[in-house]
DNA sequence: CCTGATCTTTACGTTCACGTCAGTTTCTAC
DNA sequence: GTAGAAACTGACGTGAACGTAAAGATCAGG
């Protein structure tokens, strides 16, 4: 097997920062701030060296805090928990543990993802409520527009061209 | 009828605050960005007076400002939009405008509606995603427990009281 | 009409989430 | 081994989104 259980670290911050689409500075303030569970090695020099692992957990970061909106104080709590779902995992990979010990780690883990789920469902509730408010407007205004250009058939020439509103690159 | 058009502006601006569960320095603030599109009323003394009709805007500019997560600045964009189709609507309800001009006024709404769906609906695609991947892990930990629960039935009495954890009010 | 609560503007203070600079050290390439 | 790029640790700066304090004007109730 050439797969090695965990990569050794050959990413400088620099890289890092990049693969994430962010700076250094902010990889080292969220690591200040204890936002990245397991700190970088940092071999003979001061410099640190990340994994790939690393960026992923890092990219994690950032989208939770994007998508929930949530301050760097509140996503360390959510955070922590990750870490604490992250130990029991580890824990558990031992196979030497007792039934009732494991079942009250996985017990925990579960509370943890129970509480991020919490979390995500209530936001996408309300988006989805803002999102069918929004179209039922939209609805209507479409309407009035198939309306107006109904009764104005014959008289003045429908401009159609309504549907690439309002659209943006992708 | 008794139902006036525009009723006349009565809230001072701290029961605005209250109502909309915010404070006065914020609602002056969020004026003084243009974010409150129909400035309040000032009649004789300086103070401000307010409709219902205020503290509902006001309470939808916030709830953007959560559910898009965007800046001040970027809600701004959005509400500018918004005013304009606010003046449409104006504009739309005299009914001496030529079709021409109105289908005109309704694609511009339509293309301000679209604008903010596509960000509503951007958002709530990448968060149903970390919604089922959340789920997902939920899962293979409930197996996993249940795995354990069977295999030790017998030997270990099942603690079940595994569904209450994680759980929040409401 | 008086008093206390609420409002006004002005202005400075604060927290968060980084940006930026300085001076030094370490790595990479030649 | 030496130059240049990148990283290190402070430390101070910054924009956003308000909080807070001051000094005065205004409003609502008795």
């Amino acid at each position: 097997m050439s797969a090695p259980e965990e990569a050794i670290p050959t990413l400088r911050i620099g890289d890092v920062a990049k693969l994430a689409d962010t700076t250094p500075r902010t990889i080292r303030y969220y690591e200040e701030l204890g936002l990245l569970p397991n700190e970088p090695s940092r071999p003979s020099g001061g410099h640190r060296l990340y994994t790939q692992a690393d960026v992923d957990r890092l990219r994690e970061v950032m989208r939770l805090k994007h998508l929930l909106g949530v301050s760097l104080g509140e996503l360390k709590e959510l955070l922590t928990a990750e870490e604490a779902r992250a130990a029991v995992r580890a824990e558990l990979r031992r196979d030497d543990v007792n039934p009732a010990r494991r079942r009250e780690l996985l017990a925990q883990a579960l509370g943890h993802i129970d509480r991020q789920l919490d979390l995500v469902h209530r936001r996408a509730l309300e988006l989805a409520k803002l999102q069918k408010e929004l179209s039922e407007t939209r609805k209507r205004v479409k309407r009035r527009i198939r309306e107006l250009d109904a009764h104005a058939s014959g008289t003045y020439a429908p401009t159609p061209d309504v549907e690439a509103a309002g659209e943006s690159r992708s």
